[in-house]
DNA sequence: GTCATAACGTTCT
DNA sequence: AGAACGTTATGAC
């Protein structure tokens, strides 16, 4: 039987200021070098919160007007196609911005961008619970790599059970079952119209 | 393993 | 029409 799971208690690295301005290039490139650079910082103050819900329009007619109160803009279709997933991750599993994609048959980036302005975090739609597709920490509320705003995605994810690395990937020793894969999909966002030529 | 580059879908200007 | 993204795949070291 599943014995009882021990985890670690593990400090949260600090943001070294000066890799901030460094990570402007391209993901990947910010991705191997935080990777690269990273050492064992003194611990800072990080927001765990996860308990803080927000209202979440269910019905087309709600979402119709909804406005993002991060941007000021109305909230698109398929950004709620992203959000209602996105919501489907349970505590203390994951997801990736590739599954979500691929079940939208959408793309990573696009994702990644709608997540990126989410005005339901933490709940209901969890999105520090989507990582890159190596469970690479990735980023958070516009930052990559390394940051504040990481650092709360990383004690989010470790109050939520989620270990990390010393590279900011999930532990591999504890990824079997982590991944959620039983998205619900409704069937008319999985439609897609192939041209018959 | 690192690194550059192209391709992806969506959104904003 | 062009640029920007919380991405990923591929190919060349």
């Amino acid at each position: 039987m599943p014995a009882e799971r021990t985890i670690v208690r593990r400090t949260v690295s600090a943001v070294s200021a000066a890799t901030l301005k460094s990570t402007k290039k391209t993901a990947q490139a910010a991705h191997i070098k935080n990777v690269a650079i990273h050492e064992p910082k003194k611990p800072v103050a990080v927001d765990e919160d996860i308990s803080t819900v927000h209202p979440y329009p269910l019905t087309a007619r709600e979402r119709e007007n909804a406005i993002n109160q991060n941007t000021g803009r109305k909230i698109t279709v398929f950004q709620f196609q992203v959000y209602d997933l996105c919501a489907q991750i349970p505590k203390g599993q994951i997801s990736t911005y590739k599954h979500i994609s691929e079940a939208l048959q959408s793309s990573p980036r696009a994702v990644g961008q709608a997540l990126k302005i989410n005005p339901y975090a933490p709940l209901p739609v969890p999105c520090h619970r989507v990582l890159d597709s190596k469970l690479y920490i990735g980023g958070f509320s516009g930052q990559w790599g390394e940051g504040e705003k990481i650092d709360n995605k990383k004690a989010k994810l470790f109050h939520e059970g989620v270990v990390f690395d010393e590279t900011d990937h999930v532990a591999v020793a504890t990824r079997e079952n982590l991944i959620f894969d039983g998205f619900n999909v409704p069937i008319n966002k999985k439609i897609k119209v192939t041209a018959a030529i």
